[in-house]
DNA sequence: GCGCTGTGTGACAAGTTCGTGACCGGCGGA
DNA sequence: TCCGCCGGTCACGAACTTGTCACACAGCGC
């Protein structure tokens, strides 16, 4: 899963280094050179992890963490010049998560964003849902009847997911590949048709006479509520 | 092998502060703002040390000490806010097993923790998770088989504990790889499949054919609820 | 019936994921 | 010191997934 992370940091050199660095981690980076800009970026998007220099010009760190703390509970990463424990305790009284300090090696980096967008990301609730006598559970990532599970490819399962989350409801192809496929794939839609099919095989019953993932032709597919 | 501290100190900034930094030690850690919360951890786990500021708001920290002493024989160090020898010698007095006075050094207080943990190693409560005819003790570090234990090593034994806490749900590679390496382990994910595959050696009446740990293919691992 | 559009079906190639054996370095015990 | 165990890495092949296609088929308006 891929995560956003927003950097905020003054010097140009550093900032592309670590935005080229963490992008090739598979992170999705969005940059700012001064605490003015994060706010804005902040307004518009939000973000699974915040990474803050300390040393800005103008406002410092800080300050810049205190603001983002009155408007959002993204966590905030530290990176200090240098581990010095007032740094830190002063970073963490304005409300960052964690800190690195310089120079911290890349992977080290990419993993601590990673394990802090999972640790702060709300604890999913558990969810079941029900597709005709399947039993879903999409924290687990299951399908069982009868106690017996399924064997779903992730494609499949997703599809299966998103379709049983809004039964009743029609979702059209291109909602279907936005929601599975994510908003940058550009792919034929008929895609979703051949992974209907396959989900189709392994669910229903009789697959040519399908129940539990229905046609609506023109419009899409639903599950029946 | 990971020790377990609980943190008693009432200034939130210095709490965190040590809770990072010893995590970051490799030290799990618990917290408790008072002396009263505390006592309700202790209730519930047991820990290898008692890390306990004596500047408490309402009991003092002496006070506490004497209260765990009551129910509990784990080793506490005490923090003084300077060594004033008539502190140092009420809090032995009080049961305390080692006393640091601030500011104190992370690398020393870490140290000192894991001396202490290993010099008085408490006897845990028993927890006991079944894996199909397998059974697991966390606290024992032990698998048996019909009462005849099988020799895992370290690492395939975290990592089939870990699996078999959460009977049924699908653990990714990323999640396995922070509960068991920790989160600061920056290698290939592909290292979880060679370990799964010593462990299932191991463990499986047939290892080509798993039933007790099993693949589910672009998720992870699981082992069946 | 006819044509059009939308959907189901089987096949296929490319890409991905996983299991496997092998290797190497570090560490601790004999 | 040597030896064996353990943990981490690698390369390879098998199995599986996935996106795409061509074609068949069904519904619908005429």
């Amino acid at each position: 899963m891929s995560r956003s992370v927003l950097i905020i940091e003054d010097d140009p050199r550093i900032r592309r280094m670590l935005q080229m660095t963490l992008q090739r981690e598979g992170l999705e980076v969005t940059e700012a050179g001064s605490g003015e800009e994060a706010l804005e970026h902040l307004a518009e998007h939000t973000f699974d992890v915040i990474l803050l220099d300390l040393m800005l010009p103008g406002k410092d760190g800080f300050e810049v963490c205190r603001e983002i703390r009155k408007t959002s509970s993204t966590p905030v990463i530290m990176v200090t010049a240098r581990s010095d424990s007032h740094d830190v305790v002063a970073g963490l009284e304005a409300g960052a998560d964690d800190y690195v300090s310089k120079p911290f090696v890349v992977k080290e980096l990419s993993a601590r964003i990673r394990a802090l967008a999972r640790r702060t990301r709300a604890p999913e609730p558990r969810v079941r849902l029900t597709v005709g006598d399947l039993e879903v559970s999409p924290t687990e990532g299951t399908v069982t009847r009868g106690g017996e599970m399924l064997n779903l490819t992730r494609t499949e399962f997703r599809l299966l997911t998103e379709l049983a989350a809004e039964p009743g409801r029609v979702l059209s192809r291109e909602e279907l590949l936005e929601r599975v496929w994510g908003y940058d794939y550009f792919g034929d839609s008929r895609l979703v048709d051949v992974h209907v099919r396959r989900l189709r095989k392994k669910i229903e019953p009789d697959p040519a006479n399908p129940t539990l993932v229905t046609t609506v032709r023109g419009m899409g597919y639903r599950v029946p509520g």
